[in-house]
DNA sequence: ACCATAGGTGTACGTTGTACACCCGTCAAG
DNA sequence: CTTGACGGGTGTACAACGTACACCTATGGT
C-alpha cells in the first residue's frame, strides 16, 4: 500500500486525535503506517511541515459561510463551527499557536473570514481592528485560564472539601476559590464546574456586541 | 561562586531575553553559568519547573493594582502593566501559553487580579465570566494573528510591491491584502504596519466598553 | 531493453532532558 | 580533633527526538 501526503496527514491527524499531541513524533507515526521513520519525509518535508499539513485537513472541515446572512449570524456561526472542530481535535488549538508560517490553507480561511465583514458593508478600517480584537477566537478558542490540564499529567484532581489542600487555598487565593466554587454550583470544588461552552459564547457575543454597536455609528480609527 | 535557585533562575530569565526561548536548553543555560547540565538539576526539579520559575521572576515584575481607583482604570492599568512586562520578556508569552500548572505566584496574580472587580462590587458571577472573557489578555497578550515571525525564522520578507508573489497574493487573498495594505498606510505592503499597542488597547477597551454596561444594568448569568 | 525516477530502507549524527553514581567541602556533634 | 552527614557540583550514560545521506528497488515512458 503506498503512501501519500493525504495518507500520511491523515494518519497523523488520527494519531493525535488519539493519543494527543505529544506522543506524535515522526518516528511513533512512521511505525503507525507501517514503515520506516525516514519514508515520511518522501511526502512531507519536515515535521514543521507535517503540523502546517495538519492544520490544513482540520482548517477545511470548517464550514463555509452561509448565504446572504446578516454579518452578525454569519460571523457567529462560522466561529461556532471552527470551534466544533477545534473540539473534535483538541490539539489544534496547541499547534495552530505554534505555527509560525501561514500556509495557503489558512490564508484562504482567513481571507474568507475577513470577507465576511468587508462585503456586508464594514469598512477596511474596523474590519482590520475587529479582526485584531477577535484574535484567536476567530478559531474557536480562546486561552483558557483557569483549566484543561492535559490528558496524561499529573493533576492531583480536584481538592478533597476540608483538605488541608483546599484550606491553604482558601487563605492564600480566596477570591479565586470564590469563583471556582460558585460556577461548580456549590457541589464539586476547585475543579472546572463551568461550561466552557457559554463561556465561549459569552466572550463572543460581549465583542460582537460592541463591534455591532462601532458599526452601526460609522466608527473609524483617529489616527491618520 | 554559589548557585541558588534564584541565580539560576534570573540567568534563565536573561539568556531568554537575548537569544530566544529556543536556545534555551539545560545545558546553554549550564554552560551560561560556567557549570555542568546536572548541577542545575540540585536548584531546579526539571526543565518544566524552570519554565515555571522563569514565569514567576516576570509575574512579580507586573505592579501591584493602584489605591482605591474606580474598578476600570485600576484593572486598565493593570493590564497595561503586565504588557509591557511581557514586552520586555517576549519569550513570556510563549512560555505562558505552554504552562500546564499554575504557580502560587501565578495564583497570586490570578486572585488579585479577581479581587480588583470583587471589592469593586462585581458580582461573583459576573467578575467569572469577565475573566473568561478576558482570559489571556489579562497577562498582556492576545493571540495574534497575522504577524511576527519568530526572530530566526525564514521569512522571505515583506513582499515586492510589483512581484509575481503579491500578483500571486492579490489575486488569491485580496481581502487580506486590503487589510495589509490599509494598515499600512499604503506604504510597506503587507509586513505588519500596524500599531500593536493600538490593537491591544482597541480591543480591551471594546471589553471593558461591553463589561460596564453589563455591571451597570445589574447581568447576570441567567443559568441557576 | 533501457534507464530515470519515485518511494521505501538503513545507518548514523547531533541535540535534547535527565537518571544515577560519585565525590568533595563544610559544619555539627561526639 | 575526629567523624560523619549532607548540600551541591561532576561525569557518564541513555532514550527519544528530528533528519541528513547513501542506498536499493520496482515502476513506467521511450
Amino acid at each position: 500500500m503506498r503512501l501519500s501526503r493525504e495518507a500520511v496527514l491523515r494518519a497523523a491527524v488520527a494519531l493525535a486525535d488519539e493519543q494527543g499531541v505529544a506522543r506524535l513524533s515522526m518516528r511513533t507515526l512512521a511505525e503507525e503506517l507501517g514503515v520506516v521513520p525516514m519514508a515520511l519525509y518522501k511526502h512531507v518535508s519536515s515535521k514543521e511541515d507535517l503540523l502546517d499539513g495538519m492544520v490544513d485537513v482540520i482548517v477545511a472541515e470548517i464550514d463555509p459561510p452561509l448565504g446572504e446572512r446578516a454579518w452578525r449570524t454569519t460571523v457567529r456561526s462560522r466561529i461556532l463551527s471552527a470551534r466544533t472542530v477545534l473540539q473534535r481535535h483538541r490539539w489544534a488549538r496547541q499547534v495552530l499557536e505554534t505555527r509560525t508560517t501561514r500556509t495557503p490553507a489558512v490564508l484562504a480561511y482567513t481571507d474568507s473570514f475577513i470577507g465576511m465583514f468587508l462585503d456586508r458593508g464594514f469598512s477596511v478600517d474596523l474590519t482590520h481592528h475587529v479582526m485584531h480584537a477577535l484574535g484567536s477566537r476567530m478559531w474557536g478558542f480562546t486561552q483558557e485560564l483557569f483549566d484543561a490540564p492535559e490528558p496524561g499529567s499529573v493533576q492531583s484532581g480536584p481538592a478533597q472539601p476540608g483538605s488541608a489542600q483546599l484550606e491553604e487555598m482558601a487563605r492564600r487565593f480566596p477570591n479565586i476559590l470564590r469563583i471556582a466554587t460558585a460556577s461548580a454550583h456549590g457541589e464539586g470544588v476547585v475543579g472546572r464546574g463551568c461550561d466552557d461552552q457559554f463561556e465561549f459564547e459569552f466572550a463572543l457575543d460581549l465583542l460582537l456586541d460592541g463591534v455591532e454597536g462601532l458599526h452601526a455609528r460609522g466608527w473609524t480609527s483617529a489616527r491618520p
